[in-house]
DNA sequence: TTTTCTGCAAAGGGTTTGCATCGGT
DNA sequence: ACCGATGCAAACCCTTTGCAGAAAA
């Protein structure tokens, strides 16, 4: 099923590129660093490397298979490009990371990029955030 | 004149810092690495070191003198902090930066992370852009 | 003089690469 | 069997840190 996503993408179907395609697929968290798979796969007794898992993050990202976004924090994050396009927001607290989608931010984007004389090719959008606290009782 | 921010931010009026300042303010670039920033000041025969410059940086930072910025590429790059809050847009043709501001956008992100019960601490918001193509002749 | 700052070099964290071996095809 | 993929360790890049000497206050 996944296979024919690596062999399309010239990849040779191996064991520790299936392993870590599938640990992307059905994670709980849909972003994960390099070193969040690669100590997943080792607590599953899969032998894999560090290298490897970097190695093969950054061929799935050509392939666009994957996505690599660098939020703060000095560690890329990966997730599986499972089409439609949207951005980010990183919870301070606890680190979860949610997604979400504006047209209404991308018209913009686009607009303000054009009115520059340019167009927007890339663009990263992340909202660090916290939870509204409670609305004090009234 | 600055020598005020630096005493103002707790921190003693040295050389390196008053350079540091100074490059920052009048470089035809407002935004630059510290790899820049040393580099032009060992141009300019100023005995410095890159250490130094990280250290003064972040001290710059965490004073509100001075905004962090990671663009792709790995370093970060450095801007006073004139003020008014705006995002950037990177020319992937030059690694020319230039600053925008949106209001429009700005609300729309507080409107989206409120409707997820959340409010912005902070935000990243950055297009990678090429020229846009001259339009074909009609 | 006291305290902070500096430069240097070494350490650090994330990521990449060289190389001999291993494994798909 | 062939050629690409792997694991390990070393290399890399940017940034931070430890320390003894230097410079503000």
């Amino acid at each position: 099923m996944e296979s024919s996503d690596l062999r399309n993408a010239g990849l040779k179907v191996t064991l520790p590129r299936l392993k870590i395609l599938e640990m992307l697929e059905n994670s709980e968290a849909r972003h994960l660093s390099a070193e969040d798979i690669y100590r997943r796969l080792i607590d599953l007794n899969e032998d894999v490397g560090l290298a490897t898992v970097y190695r093969v993050l950054t061929q799935f990202e050509s392939a666009g298979l994957v996505q690599r976004h660098n939020f703060e924090g000095g560690h890329a994050v990966f997730e599986l490009d499972r089409g439609p396009h949207h951005d980010h927001m990183v919870r301070l607290d606890t680190g979860e990371v949610i997604e979400f989608f504006s047209e209404e931010i991308e018209k913009l984007q686009q607009t303000i990029a054009a009115k520059h004389g340019f167009i927007v090719e890339e663009h990263s959008l992340v909202l660090y955030v916290r939870p509204k606290p409670k609305a004090a009782h009234s």
